[in-house]
DNA sequence: TATTGTTATACTCTATAACTATA
DNA sequence: TATAGTTATAGAGTATAACAATA
């Protein structure tokens, strides 16, 4: 993905409008750098194939950590809950959870207010599994600050927020 | 996706670590809004959503446009490298390119040069095509700008650009 | 009537392997 | 041997509709 290189003609002395392309000649990217969505897009995926890599050795995907630290944090919260915190559909949850209770991380147990919803929990495996991925998450994290520094993230973050608190929280509808 | 209301509990009184999850309460998102690549994935969503909307009109989805914008700065290009500097795999342009040829907004030509590529084209249809679509982009960018600021998108696309040019070119592999 | 969890289903995106025709 | 395009296929992720149990 050589994205550094971008409007490279100079060098052959022709424009680089509109030019029948040279297979030898750095590609132009015309808009898309200068594009919020497009570079986000590059940005997000290159992030989360560091974090892929980095908890393959615990199989857990990028959306399960979030579950799982979800439920870490409010435990005893129901599905519907998780789902919509999480920005995903109920009907989506399903299979992860099946996952990650067949896996021994997590349990739906009856919830006595509520006999349709179930309160999710870690189990004390679950728990345990999760000091290790917040190790592995700083890990992870550190790597990230490593290319855009301290302040950097600070700024990143703040921005990204702005970019998505807009909307008045999309409730799951669907049905 | 109520994501700014964030560690709530404190109007009850009650510690928000670990204690039984409250229905009512606010949901404790514990570190997933100080993680880069949660907070990076929730903005790309959100940005996407717009950008997804916007383009509904004109039946053209984030990678159709990034494809056409490609070809529209590089007429000539072939397959493999389009594939490339898109960091998609070649195999998955093929359905696109498909689609795009068959609603006329571009084409395969034979290379005169090397008899297994292609040049890939605008049509005329396609020009006319980009014309609108590069308005529309401007009208979504403007959207985008108006939530984090002219200075903000400029820190923003340095910020996130340092995220994704690290990895020296990870050229397609795959077979 | 509305909500919780669930099933079924479909569509997009992504990834790998293997083939052909050329180089 | 290697590369360009293609096919087939499988896995995530995401979306909608509909159902039973419960509120």
């Amino acid at each position: 993905m050589p994205l550094r290189r971008v409007r490279g003609l100079r060098e052959t002395g022709r424009q680089d409008t509109d030019s029948i392309h040279d297979a030898r000649a750095e590609t132009d990217l015309g808009p898309l750098p200068g594009l919020i969505g497009y570079v986000l897009r590059r940005a997000q995926v290159a992030v989360f194939q560091d974090f892929i890599e980095t908890f393959a050795q615990k199989d857990i995907r990028p959306a399960q950590f979030s579950a799982l630290a979800v439920i870490e944090h409010n435990p005893g919260l129901n599905q519907s809950r998780l789902a919509s915190v999480l920005g995903i559909k109920r009907a989506n949850l399903v299979g992860m959870l099946d996952e990650l209770e067949a896996r021994g991380l997590a349990v739906r147990r009856p919830n006595s207010d509520d006999r349709r919803a179930h309160g999710l929990y870690l189990t004390d495996k679950g728990a345990a599994v999760m000091r290790e991925l917040h190790a592995l998450v700083a890990e992870h994290e550190q790597r990230m600050v490593a290319r855009v520094g301290k302040r950097g993230k600070d700024q990143l973050l703040l921005l990204l927020h702005q970019l998505f608190e807009v909307a008045p929280a999309d409730t799951d509808e669907g049905d």
